[in-house]
DNA sequence: TGTACATCAGTGAACGCGCGTTCACTGATGTAC
DNA sequence: TGTACATCAGTGAACGCGCGTTCACTGATGTAC
């Protein structure tokens, strides 16, 4: 790669750090400006548009950064689940330290779920469904899942990763709470997800099929 | 009540409900203008300040007005707890319906759970916590939660109002789809919630007190 | 290899615009007598 | 009841500021020969 090519980059990338930071401090996406990005970012404000046509073609950019991270994330839960371990504690701490870690971005994720444009809220929808997807496929490996109906077992899994979804919103909001509340919360999450696991086992009005 | 002071409400009324439909459009909070605002009500900037310390104010009355409404329905839910009746059904029916009729206010406080002002985010926060700790109480009425600890019962209740909230953000993006898919998130969201409480049921670890 | 020209990331001045907020004001409504 | 004064919701001019975007530019890097 030229010189000239690995400088542009690496200012895009700087523009994309500097907005991420300045996200962190709890704003919204949408109150950011481009002038105060490119102040962050160390450059002249019209520099901007040598990198992205508008502040909302650089959001586009974070989301796909983002869900880089996320199926990260998918991909190590789904090792875990693939040698026969449903330990919902670990996964739970695992889960919630990989958000802390990746703060920023999930803070971003979380903040413009419900909050962005179209076009960003959209994509973070299709990212949660394709996790809840390939969660159900997983959990028909056991017993307890691969007796029920399909349907059943898409209720189950998304409930499972919208409250994951749902616990990374709070948990950063208690990032910067002393440890005592923080774990508590991870207790918390640890319970209610058990509670759900609870549920599935009593969970059983429908079979996958009549007279089987 | 004299005239002045009625007038005055009046346009108290007409700000947030002129906020309420910029808002709509599917816009952040943060993203709305003072001036935009005062536009859309028909007054001169200057005026907002007759009504509203400031932005964040207008924000606080919206949060604060939104869980009144919310309440009211609330009221109704907790009656039908009082005469014995625990029918997620009906409940889950009507918040929806209730969500539907309120959009507006819903989509604010769903959009600024997590996005808007700090302000904003810790009234809602707080407000969430509110309906929760209500539930508690009235749950306390059952034999099954009566014999749980406190810690346990308020996992419960936390879980159902988070549930809850976050479907209404879902709900609301559904709005605009057709009659057979919002039906069926409605009974997904029956079966979710009724998973917590078979979870409940089979919740046992930590009894009320040790040896009673 | 050196030279001459092309490319283009980043610069800096300039623009018109909407913003939040100040201030002194107006005139309808409220109150005291 | 009428009168004289107080209150105060809403007005309109004015301010300084940061905004997004334009434009012609500079000078380092890349390319052709």
């Amino acid at each position: 790669m030229s010189l000239r090519i690995e400088r542009k980059l690496l200012t895009r990338q700087t523009l994309m750090h500097a907005a991420l930071d300045l996200l962190d401090e709890g704003r919204s996406f949408a109150s950011l400006s481009l002038r105060e990005v490119t102040r962050a970012a160390g450059i002249v404000p019209t520099a901007f548009y040598r990198h992205f046509e508008s502040m909302d073609d650089l959001g586009l950019a974070l989301v796909e950064s983002t869900s880089d991270t996320l199926r990260q994330l998918v991909r190590d839960a789904r090792r875990q689940l693939e040698s026969g371990n449903m330990i919902i504690d670990a996964s739970v701490r695992k889960f919630l330290e990989h958000v802390s870690l990746n703060r920023r971005e999930f803070g971003f994720v979380v903040r413009e779920r419900f909050g962005g444009s179209a076009t960003v809220r959209h994509a973070i929808g299709r990212e949660i469904a394709v996790f809840a997807r390939e969660l159900s496929l997983d959990l028909l490996k056991f017993p307890l899942f691969a007796r029920m109906s399909a349907p059943d077992v898409d209720m189950i899994t998304g409930f499972f990763v919208t409250s994951v979804a749902n616990a990374a919103g709070d948990w950063l909001e208690l990032l910067t709470e002393e440890e005592a509340r923080r774990e508590a919360y991870r207790v918390t999450l640890v319970h209610q997800l058990r509670l759900v696991m609870l549920g599935a086992i009593s969970w059983n009005p429908r079979p996958k099929a009549q007279g089987v």
